[in-house]
DNA sequence: TGACGAGACGAACGGTCGTGCTATTTAGTG
DNA sequence: CACTAAATAGCACGACCGTTCGTCTCGTCA
């Protein structure tokens, strides 16, 4: 790896944590080359527009959430235990991976009405998300852990639900028992599901 | 009413639109003067500041929400009733009231991690919400209509959970099954509860 | 009629925004 | 070590930000 992308991807990661605390509007590249020590024309030439800054800090959010999401889940029996995982993964890791918790949240809300790129790419990887919670749910069914007339689409509402919760109750108004409270609702969604 | 009051309700009902699609940050006062056909000079007159614009902004937005979800509620029995019409009249009433669907969305994602009045304010409103939601579970629980050991602050998350996920699946995903979801999830909700 | 106060206006302030240009420094290669 | 290309800095731009100020236009009341 080269200098160039060396510098590029340090910027982003320093990008990914102001996103998750102050929004991707709120992420200028004034500020951000004041937190990487950059000047701000030496910043932009890696990226050449915001928008593509945005997309990049995206991305890169995308392929951390695989890594300590999905990845470590996959390592698990097939069934349950990779839902289980996954939900304990985002609870545990992906929550606490950056200051502001989970970018996914503090992006979508302000994307909901605001068309463009950066939107389209956000709702492209939560529907890539849900799915993949319902392939989890459904080999979960196929191994005889869930019951066989179990509604996926019910059941990522379900578990989106929590997580959404979770991040709110926990992050905006700091409620220190949102954690027992997630578990509690995580732990009665499976034993509905078996 | 006077003047004064009347161009400056007319200029909140208008930021309230203008915040529900585009978050708290993206009200800027010459957008507002913009979307009013006031000069920004006099526009601004009204508020000294844009920290009193916005929470005037989001005392209005509380204003109506007591308007749309709870008084009407309390017009109905006590116990389950009171609790299902506060449900259906968020979703049918309050996140069709404004352009962006509900405005504590837009706005509490992006001020968890940003100190000041406005997030104290949402804050508040979203605890007095959570507080009034738990209330009125506790005279289900007194009207026998909800078992005796319901748990009044899970009730409280998975209610909050619901509402949290019919935004995001309905708003930003334009999933059309929203509505279905999260009806299905609140009877479920309530079956349990019973 | 004339004074007064409320309300709205246009112009301007210092800042920051995203984005170009042009140097200058630095890293990689023969 | 020299040369080249990549990486970064400096500077300027037009636009917009929140805010202040002085001014003008009204309706109200003495």
């Amino acid at each position: 790896m080269g200098k160039g992308e060396e510098t590029k991807s340090a910027i982003v990661a320093e990008a990914l944590d102001l996103v998750s605390r102050v929004g991707l509007t709120g992420l200028s590249i004034g500020s951000l080359a004041a937190a990487t020590g950059m000047s701000k024309s030496g910043l932009f030439a890696h990226f050449r527009s915001k928008e593509q800054l945005q997309l990049q800090v995206l991305a890169e959010a995308t392929r951390r959430y695989q890594e300590m999401v999905f990845r470590p889940a996959l390592t698990l029996p097939r069934g349950e235990p990779r839902v289980r995982a996954m939900f304990e993964n985002i609870l545990h890791l992906w929550e606490n991976d950056l200051a502001g918790g989970c970018i996914f949240y503090a992006v979508s809300a302000e994307l909901d009405d605001q068309p463009g790129a950066a939107r389209d790419y956000v709702i492209q990887t939560q529907l890539d998300l849900s799915e993949a919670i319902k392939r989890a749910a459904a080999i979960a069914v196929e191994e005889g852990h869930f019951r066989a007339d179990l509604d996926l689409d019910q059941f990522a509402f379900d578990f989106g639900a929590i997580m959404g919760a979770y991040h709110h109750f926990g992050r905006l108004l700091r409620d220190p028992n949102a954690e027992a409270r997630a578990t509690q609702a995580f732990e009665s969604l499976l034993a509905r599901s078996r």
